[in-house]
DNA sequence: TCAAAAGTGTTCTTGTTACACCCATGC
DNA sequence: GCATGGGTGTAACAAGAACACTTTTGA
């Protein structure tokens, strides 16, 4: 047993009156990587199983707050684009065994009527980062922080799959209503790209002409006269997000 | 001072314990009358001040349950078509100076620990409902339940005229894609009552001729042979929403 | 020169918008 | 008849889909 975890875990559990009780957040990071939507997971040390990276409010901050900071503690992420969507609040959601049996292989048995494990009502965010620029780092909890393609998901514990299914349904359905889109590509990217990020957001493929005018008619993409070092064939322009434009 | 009403109130401050601490549901109803959408508003007893129909959450009931709950048990309705939107979760969000006059007025003064003064994180929900179909009626915080038009609001405790500004963006965000706006309607309706209730959700006038082809087109619409006894005039089809239909 | 990828043009189809037209009815 | 509201037809236009064409580049 590692002790100088287990005192760090103890620390938090210490932490349990600083908190909103039974609310929760739990965050979808998205990424896009190699033609593919992949979500940042958790590996819960001691356990078969993932898990979102999530957390609990303070009483002095705001939610939106909080999500940002648990996102930093839990996967060592800063400055990412959060987007609340649903409120996930069956009647009797938590009670968690995986918690339970997390604890027990520090030796910590908690009493039934614990703060960790009653009823959590969870307030779901997803957030979009750029791959690149990100490094996860895992928490106390957590053996690993690492990015997993949407479509080989490991085990999750709770909801947290479902929770990831309807996260990925809001960011279809504001895709186009909210230019997310952007927030998962660097500052600067071809045509191609922010076509694969569109593709593997809506899960089917679009046709590459009519996309292209489609975003250019948008008027919120600045083309720069730069062009790329690439292979056998014309060098592609390289596009930012213009903000300003956005405004309309 | 009603001696019977104090006992109702202080008998609802005990059940603190039995609802899940820190959270509240908020319901923004909307409703269709005279053309214009209006939105149902407690006036709150003893304070000049009107409340949305909110509440709280038992550790054994869902959040949709809760919010139905209340609905119920607040405004006296049933079978209400319900959506949450948005969670509202500001960090100094609750200590209500107004919940706190609201039960000076019955010589209750709760101490500064009271669960009912503390931070509230709270779920926003809206519902649509038939108004001819509904029977408001007043719960024991209120003086009366009553409907007030989107355009003339009275003054709203907290954030109350703000979590109806967000209802209504979301409701109109989504009216194409849940089709929520038949919900507002009785269950037969005149294609002029339907764009009746698109244009004071819209906030914009249609097109009578172009509204009445997109919404056949849908193919969610059937048309009863009924027709309408009416002014001088030809008598309008009745429409029934065919949520067979609605499946595709 | 050729293949591959990028950018633009052209056609066809579909959906929106605007408005003209006919129908039914009570006064 | 005529004003009023209900229903359909149609032309003009914009948006979307499908595909051909030209441009650029390294091998």
């Amino acid at each position: 047993m590692d002790i100088e975890l287990r005192s760090q875990i103890l620390g938090f559990l210490d932490k349990g009156p600083a908190f909103l009780p039974g609310l929760s957040i739990d965050c979808v990071v998205f990424g896009y990587h190699e033609g593919e939507l992949r979500v940042l997971l958790l590996d819960i040390r001691h356990t078969p199983y993932f898990s979102l990276p999530g957390g609990f409010i303070y009483q002095e901050e705001s939610i939106d707050e909080a999500a940002l900071r648990i996102l930093n503690e839990r996967a060592g992420l800063q400055d990412v684009y959060l987007e609340q969507f649903r409120v996930f609040g069956q009647a009797g959601r938590g009670n968690y065994r995986i918690h339970r049996e997390m604890l027990a292989a520090y030796g910590i048995e908690p009493d039934p009527g614990h703060w960790l494990l009653q009823r959590f009502v969870s307030i779901g965010y997803y957030a979009l980062v750029d791959y690149t620029k990100v490094k996860p780092s895992p928490d106390i909890f957590s053996v690993s922080c690492d990015w997993h393609p949407l479509e080989e998901l490991p085990e999750l514990i709770l909801d947290h799959r479902n929770i990831i299914h309807h996260a990925l349904g809001s960011l279809r359905l504001m895709l186009d209503h909210k230019l997310s889109g952007f927030n998962l590509l660097p500052e600067t990217f071809t045509m191609a790209d922010l076509q694969g990020v569109y593709e593997a957001i809506l899960g089917k493929k679009l046709q590459r002409t009519n996309f292209q005018r489609k975003m250019l008619s948008l008027g919120i993409l600045e083309r720069l006269d730069k062009k790329w070092t690439g292979g056998a064939h014309k060098a592609p322009y390289l596009y930012r997000f213009d903000a300003q434009k956005e405004e309309e």
